[in-house]
RNA sequence: GGCCCGGUAGUUCAACAGGAAAGAACAGACGCCUCCUAAGCAUCAGAUCUGGGUUCGAGUCCCGGCCGGGUCACCA
């Protein structure tokens, strides 16, 4: 539609003021319904251009066009907007179409044959996921749904490091852990990990090893122990909130397949790394910061920029079109020198990209909660998802644009039960399950439905609404803010219910009734696709 | 102190990359179940931190304040 607005408008002005350069004419959707279904502020823009009053040059475009077809009827308005009101008839085709579409309706071709990586979770394996990560972990998946929606093939994957300082303290504090069950008074080491987790895991080891590890307190046997239940925990965790990776990706391998050694020698090729005090510096104050960065420490361990860039140029290398990074606002310093570091080695920098999310502020009895894995003073999205769902979480985490800070009231979340939002929109699509399952038991419809007997306000607002749906999906995946679907399902719904109250099927003449059930099959559509991205599930009945 | 987010109704958040009269939800006031699920609908009340600037037009862009969070390590 907004394609053909632009064409004909386009046509109109080059016969109007064929001397006049044309700006770009962009179609928007008036947020006030008596200002039509949409609009162009053309007339406004070419004011100084054309050198007449905007409301006398919207009053020739509008004579000028060319009248029928889609369009039903323009107005102008205000300084000069002009508002278009569409043509039922052109309603009726599109219901039509997304009808035809089923299923697929929604979906897009912007990414067509590209391949995205998105890189998110990236938790270390030294305690359960709690409610801090779930933010990175809902959004990462949902912007990777929304990819594959508009035709990307897109692969998950976790990044993560079994190879630092916390590993050794956490396979150290299971050490401790299984010594005083044997009844030895050890101590937790300094900065160990206190959770119950690292009892149960030392008791699983107590169980299958009984006291024959008590000779040998550092065993690697401890950390790695510790790894692998934790992560079994955290993969269990992530399919609870529907979440596959399809890869999980070690930094150790980094080390390992040389790709560390070989960064820092195309670095030094190309003299942007030098020596000092025994450590190795990135010259990052070439890319406009204030001070160099150390790459190498003196002790002969990397800091962890090096890994990154390293893990970058890898998922580069592996021919993705794009790689997204999910962070929290903490790690958003480092972004800058992983971006340097691969476009100082030859690769285009837009093929990375970032989203940066605020934090989650957790409030507990009405207070902030500051949370530590360390010392176990967090809620676990476990322990989350027992109270109110995985449905609710993941709500949850996408409602509010990642930009902003979210506020995650633990006894609102635990009691919002029935007044939740997201019943709002489950709500809407098993209301339609509900109805169509009363309409088929006394109706029987045969041939195509008239459609064109949808003439009620709101039905012509529900058509409106669904036809939006495909151009909303892109929005939320190319600005990577889920929120926007949540947005626009709500209206759906919100129209739906409206529709709910002021139009039946049951008792109505089956003509009309059948071309309500098409109209409540296209919303069940959407409703249901919609969710579906979201990683939501869409009842049949509550 | 430098840099990055954010500041919108009593509260939590929207406002689709500058458009017309700033939207919801919760909390508050009030109305609707002899009617396909009242987990719903309808009505009322209530807000752009502050001072300049750009523009026909600013919550949105620019500059200066103020407030909150993050970040500036040879920690990850």
């Amino acid at each position: 539609m907004n394609d053909y607005l632009v064409k004909i408008l386009t046509e109109t002005l080059k016969k109007l003021y064929p001397d006049v350069q044309i700006p770009e004419i962009t179609i928007e959707k008036p947020r006030i319904v008596e200002h039509g279904d949409a609009a162009t502020t053309i007339a406004l823009q070419l004011t100084k251009l054309v050198g007449k009053p905007p409301r006398n040059i919207a009053q020739e475009i509008k004579e000028a066009l060319p009248s029928g077809g889609w369009i039903q009827e323009v107005e102008i308005a205000g300084p000069g907007f002009i508002n278009f009101r569409f043509a039922d008839s052109f309603l009726f085709d599109k219901l039509a179409e997304i009808l035809n579409a089923g299923s697929e309706y929604g979906k897009g071709t912007q990414l067509d044959g590209k391949k995205y990586l998105v890189e998110f979770v990236s938790a270390n394996p030294t305690g359960p996921l709690t409610v801090g990560h779930g933010r990175n972990a809902v959004l990462g998946d949902t912007i990777a749904r929304l990819y594959e929606w508009i035709g990307a093939d897109v692969d998950r994957e976790y990044y993560f490091n079994n190879a630092g300082r916390q590993m050794r303290v956490l396979g150290a504090s299971v050490s401790a852990r299984y010594q005083q069950i044997l009844g030895k008074n050890t101590e937790l080491p300094e900065g160990g990990y206190e959770g119950e987790y690292i009892r149960d895991i030392a008791q699983k080891l107590v169980d299958g090893k009984g006291d024959s590890l008590l000779s040998d307190p550092d065993n690697i046997i401890f950390k790695e122990t510790a790894e692998k239940l934790i992560f079994d925990d955290i993969s269990r965790t992530l399919e609870r909130m529907k979440i596959v990776m399809d890869s999980f990706f070690n930094e150790n391998d980094l080390y390992e397949n040389g790709s560390i050694q070989d960064v820092l020698k195309r670095l030094r090729e190309k003299d942007l790394i030098y020596d000092e005090d025994g450590a190795v510096w990135f010259r990052t104050t070439l890319f406009g910061k204030e001070k160099d960065t150390v790459l190498v420490k003196s002790t002969g361990e990397p800091t962890y920029r090096l890994p990154d860039i390293a893990y970058h140029c890898n998922k580069l290398d592996r021919g993705y079109d794009k790689c997204i990074d999910i962070f929290g606002a903490d790690h958003i310093a480092t972004y800058p020198d992983v971006v340097s570091g691969i476009e100082v080695l030859g690769y285009d920098k837009e093929r990375v990209d970032v989203l940066v999310y605020q934090f989650v502020t957790i409030v507990m009895d009405g207070k902030p909660f500051k949370m530590s894995t360390r010392k176990a003073n967090f809620v676990t999205l476990d322990e989350l998802m027992d109270e109110v769902g995985a449905d609710v979480t993941r709500f949850f985490f996408l409602m509010r644009s990642p930009g902003t800070h979210l506020e995650f009231d633990i006894a609102q979340a635990k009691e919002s039960g029935e007044k939740n939002p997201v019943y709002y929109l489950q709500y809407a699509y098993a209301r339609i399950q509900s109805i169509m399952r009363k309409v088929f038991e006394s109706y029987k419809f045969e041939g195509e439905a008239n459609l064109s007997l949808l003439t009620h306000e709101v039905e012509l607002k529900v058509i409106k609404d669904l036809m939006e749906f495909p151009e909303w999906i892109a929005s939320a995946a190319m600005s990577k803010e889920p929120h926007r679907l949540i947005n626009y399902l709500n209206e759906v719904a919100t129209d739906f219910h409206k529709f709910y109250h002021d139009c039946r099927i049951l008792g109505e003449d089956p003509a009309l009734a059948y071309a309500r059930v098409r109209l409540l099959a296209a919303v069940s559509m959407v409703m249901a696709n919609g969710l579906s991205i979201l990683g939501i599930t869409a009842p049949d009945r509550m």
